[in-house]
DNA sequence: GGCTTTTCGACTCG
DNA sequence: TCACGAGTCGAAAAGCC
């Protein structure tokens, strides 16, 4: 754990560790085994570093014998006053904790019962004729018991993938149904079945299977539980959505799936456990009116797909060589000789070594080369400027042109949206990633030229919220100036600037507005003196007396930031203003620094969270909006939305747009958007109502 | 020794 | 020693057969 100073063994990391200490059982002996474990590297920096070993299992052991004053009988454990105990637990919503506890000192059989049926047991596989299929589907179709189903696939990417198998569980049996091959009487009637809303389905990642089922051109319906944005909701932290994973989480020690049915079988008795755990949280509303309803959304603007001007792209790529040879040409020149530009250990010898420039700072291998720091270094040698150049036109070279070529089918790119990757509940987007698209700097937002309208004529709308944070904040802090700003609609930089320089919003500088928009970018992230000096370029102790100055303005802002921290503090959680909930252990680790981490993951979840469910449910009010037009929703790119539309359907798509974003959900200040319309992504003109 | 996977450092976005 | 939240690329390091 570098961050207390315990060195550990090079080359041996969590991983490693784990594994063996998993064989091994202790630090002692794994050294004195040293012989019988795989890795001749592994082997050798074990025997250099036996004593570090030791040293770090000792650093890290707690000490049993300190000298104390303490009574130890007078801490024995006596069974608490259940009624006291139980209403506590149940005010701090302990709910696992009241759990275990009540399976240790048992009072009800039920209790017991509860935990012996937690063994998995799989329902017993029904093999059927096409005969008996047509009988089962048609007893589904009329049944209201919900239907667990899971799903194999071709595999790869889901929007050029098939289903290839069903698994189904309903009261106590399991089914499979080979799709690849289905008879297609049977083939129609499953069909029928995925269709009907009145049918429901309970499955994972249902996204996904709307992706796939898209592909062959059926719409699934009725899907009345995601197991994966349940356990999403619950917990958005966790990385593993596999349905073994899921399982695992109430029938832990489950091994793995025979067939779809046995997964199925199994997800079936977890589902229930879900339900509960969402309603104990008070997320299901959020996932069933939210969470669920923006998945078939979401596959459809996959699906869509937006058009890429392959031509344009290649163009631009030639352009970006010949311009990359004769930057590589020149840095080497400056250099004295060849080397990979690419590489940061190779350039770092280059600059420090050779030429001699001074470091600034290092990284755990080497000297820092990265922008920063070649920035302070610009003066010193004419190498450092085509460096920088070098790399800015690298990177859209590698991953915009090349990067994006490489995913293009039949003239469009298809993305994927994550929905249960973000710990604040945003989307992120791969493969290839399309909410990153350059646009700070001129050379990389040319790029934006090559995202267009699949149809001839068409144009692309794009409509993105307008300091959305900020109007959270001011929401959630009912700050007087910063609600007032809002309300008048002002440029709030700028007025942040007049309060904390103490000037008439006409006399506020450029340098004044830029400095007042760091601070107010800070506050979404959890200010620090440190980070904002270090993005304003300025001493630690000047970026210090903005932020007094800022809160010695605005009061609320400051008083919210407090309350919050010590609300999370107490409940090691917080939720946004739709509920969605984030655990913050860390503000329980013994480390400061990830306590202060944990403050503020406090402060910034709220407010980015919360911008998140806004333009969640504004896409769910947009979708639906959208149905009489011909226009397709494209992108979400957190707080912009693109659309492609015909143009006819501009002027109502644009209105009705407009409408839905902002009235998405009711703050206390208004929420803004502002509209743009053009032929390309970057040929975009400000679009004006009326 | 050669191939694959993981980590690191750099860059991109809101 | 630090701003919050993401993803991708190429090079280097580590792991595997």
């Amino acid at each position: 754990d570098a961050s207390d100073n315990i060195p550990g063994v090079p080359g041996v990391g969590e991983k490693t560790a784990l594994k063996l200490l998993w064989e091994y059982g202790s630090v002692e002996n794994v050294l004195e085994n040293i012989d019988k474990i795989s890795g001749k590297k592994l082997q050798e920096n074990l025997r250099n570093n036996t004593d570090k070993a030791l040293l770090s299992k000792k650093l890290a052991t707690m000490l049993y014998d300190i000298p104390t004053e303490i009574d130890l009988d007078k801490m024995s454990y006596r069974r608490p006053d259940e009624k006291v105990f139980a209403g506590a637990l149940d005010k701090y919503v302990l709910k696992s904790v009241a759990r275990i506890w009540h399976e240790h000192h048992g009072i009800g059989e039920e209790e017991r019962g509860i935990a012996q049926e937690e063994a998995l047991k799989p329902w017993p596989l029904r093999e059927l004729s096409t005969e008996e299929w047509l009988v089962q589907l048609a007893k589904w179709q009329a049944d209201t018991t919900p239907l667990i189903l899971t799903y194999g696939s071709t595999g790869g990417n889901p929007h050029w993938g098939k289903v290839t198998g069903w698994g189904m569980a309903a009261v106590g049996e399991s089914f499979i149904l080979n799709w690849t091959d289905a008879d297609p009487e049977v083939r129609q009637a499953f069909i029928q079945l995925l269709e009907d809303p009145a049918v429901s389905k309970q499955v994972g990642d249902s996204k996904l299977l709307y992706s796939l089922l898209l592909n062959e051109e059926i719409n699934l319906r009725g899907v009345a539980l995601d197991i994966s944005l349940a356990a999403y909701l619950i917990n958005p932290t966790r990385n593993k959505f596999e349905s073994l994973e899921l399982v695992k989480e109430y029938i832990p020690g489950v091994g793995e799936f025979g067939n779809l049915a046995e997964e199925a079988s199994a997800l079936a008795q977890v589902a229930d456990s879900y339900k509960e755990t969402l309603e104990e949280l008070g997320l299901s509303a959020l996932l069933h009116e939210m969470e669920e309803p923006l998945s078939p959304i979401l596959a459809r603007m996959e699906n869509q797909g937006i058009a890429v001007d392959v031509q344009r792209l290649k163009e631009f790529g030639q352009e970006l060589t010949v311009e990359l040879q004769r930057l590589e040409q020149e840095i080497y020149a400056d250099a004295g000789e060849t080397f990979n530009i690419n590489s940061p250990q190779q350039l770092g010898h280059i600059l420090f070594e050779k030429l001699g420039l001074p470091p600034m700072k290092k990284t755990k291998t080497g000297y820092s080369t990265d922008a920063d720091t070649l920035e302070e270094l610009r003066t010193q040698h004419p190498i450092v400027d085509k460096v920088l150049d070098y790399r800015q036109l690298s990177k859209l070279m590698s991953t915009y042109v090349n990067g994006l070529l490489a995913q293009i089918h039949e003239e469009r790119v298809h993305t994927t949206f994550q929905q249960t990757v973000t710990a604040t509940g945003r989307l992120s987007s791969t493969e290839p990633n399309l909410q990153n698209i350059p646009i700070r700097l001129e050379l990389g937002r040319l790029l934006r030229k090559v995202f267009t309208p699949t149809q001839e004529g068409w144009v692309l709308l794009s409509a993105d919220y307008s300091q959305i944070e900020l109007r959270i904040l001011a929401h959630y802090s009912q700050d007087q100036v910063l609600c007032e700003s809002f309300s008048l609609n002002q440029d709030v930089h700028t007025r942040t600037a007049s309060e904390v320089f103490g000037v008439p919003m006409e006399d506020v500088t450029k340098d004044m507005r830029r400095k007042a928009k760091a601070v107010n970018f800070g506050l979404i992230y959890g200010l620090t003196d440190f980070g904002l000096g270090r993005d304003l370029g300025v001493p630690r102790k000047e970026a210090k007396t903005y932020i007094e100055k800022y809160f010695h303005r605005y009061e609320g802002v400051k008083r919210y930031l407090e309350e919050i921290v010590v609300k999370a503090k107490e409940e090691a959680q917080v939720r946004t203003l739709l509920n969605r909930l984030r655990r913050i252990p860390e503000l329980r680790h013994p480390n400061r620094v990830q306590r202060q981490f944990g403050e503020r993951i406090a402060m910034n979840t709220p407010i980015q969270g919360t911008a998140a469910d806004v333009m969640k449910l504004a896409m769910l009010g947009v979708a639906e909006a959208l149905k009489p037009y011909r226009a397709n929703l494209l992108l979400q790119v957190h707080d912009e939305l693109v659309i492609e539309v015909a143009p006819e359907d501009v002027e109502e798509v644009a209105k009705v747009v407009r409408d839905e974003m902002e009235n998405a959900f009711p703050l206390s200040v208004p929420l803004t958007i502002e509209c743009k319309t053009g032929p390309n992504w970057y040929d975009m003109e400000s679009y004006s109502f009326e």
